[in-house]
DNA sequence: GTCTATACTTCGATAGAC
DNA sequence: GTCTATCGAAGTATAGAC
């Protein structure tokens, strides 16, 4: 049943390469740019060698995405373990090319039924850690759990990073300064002004 | 200069269905399924048609959001013209489709220059509707614009709308229930419980 | 184990027929 | 004014050569 193609090797070289050129084709012109020919391109390879390295364009999607998610929730505990947590993480939330690279994938999601599970999986994974790792920060802090719930408090901070990153894209600003003054103070009351 | 090619007229009847065919498409399948071949198949025409009423895609896509952003503008000035305007704007704002739909202009965006000038144009005028509309409201409503300014609470509303539509598109649902209530509590105690 | 020649499909777009 | 025949480019994927 399974297909009996060859395929090269997780370690090869070229293999890296490709996997590299993809994900700078994606955070510079977008999904719909990674085709077999322009990664190769980018790669200064042979088109079809893509398709040896990874069965299917999906396939290759996937990679890029795995390679970036789990280095993601590697950074993020880390920012949770910092002694100023919430800061930590609001810098880590809003890093653009992180947020390009989400919403590529959330965009993706949408017509490509494989790589939505993918996502779903590991956006759940990054929601539970955030909720684990903030439920005893936010205690600590005095803020009433009753007032402001933790998944409140993790769903509102994701968003406002989440789509200050996305408007700066498209290029709108309206509002944005005002807002990150917004977050920076009440960041410098909890957690006390960076040094 | 310009292209002698023959076009369509802008009220043939065909022309309506196409953009209803795309419109479906973009919504249930993504922008990458929207190509002149599935656009006339959902539509019941041939591919070339496409190309006879709408020059390029480009076109295709612009019509198709000027359509709809044009149609949105005004839903949403009879929402900030409401007698519950910060309810009204939530319910506009939270509409499945309409997030669904302001997601995948965002994505094209990204690769697609000219739509990008278009869709940004829009943002600003919304963003901008939503400000003139809600720096009295809030005024009226009591709530200290040192507090939260105006801008932050349009932000800060607008993303949250964003996100929770975009997450339960692919599937990511914690801490929703508890955000949502946050929320219409929240409203509830500004403007009053809905009758 | 690594790469290439090649097949087949779908794409956007135009020129020209009704 | 409306639609169709057709083209050249680009897409994914495989079978087989090195």
């Amino acid at each position: 049943m399974a297909t009996p193609r060859r395929m090269g090797s997780p370690d090869a070289k070229n293999r890296a390469v490709l996997l590299d050129a993809t994900e700078r084709l994606l955070l510079e012109d977008g999904y719909a740019a990674v085709t077999s020919r322009q990664v190769a391109a980018k790669a200064g390879l042979k088109p079809q060698l893509v398709h040896y390295y990874f069965r299917t364009m999906d396939d290759l999607f996937l990679a890029v995405f795995r390679r970036r998610a789990e280095e993601g929730l590697a950074q993020q505990a880390e920012a949770l373990a910092s002694d100023r947590p919430l800061r930590a993480l609001w810098e880590f939330s809003t890093e653009t090319e992180r947020t390009a690279f989400t919403m590529e994938f959330a965009a993706l999601t949408n017509h490509r039924k494989t790589i939505r599970a993918e996502v779903a999986e590991y956006a759940a994974k990054f929601r539970e850690a955030q909720l684990k790792g903030l439920a005893g920060v936010l205690e600590r802090y005095g803020m009433s759990s009753t007032d402001l719930p933790p998944a409140v408090f993790v769903v509102l901070t994701t968003a406002l990073a989440r789509v200050l990153g996305m408007e700066d894209m498209i290029g709108l600003s309206a509002g944005h300064a005002e807002t990150v003054a917004f977050v920076e103070r009440w960041l410098d009351r909890i957690e006390g002004p960076v040094t």
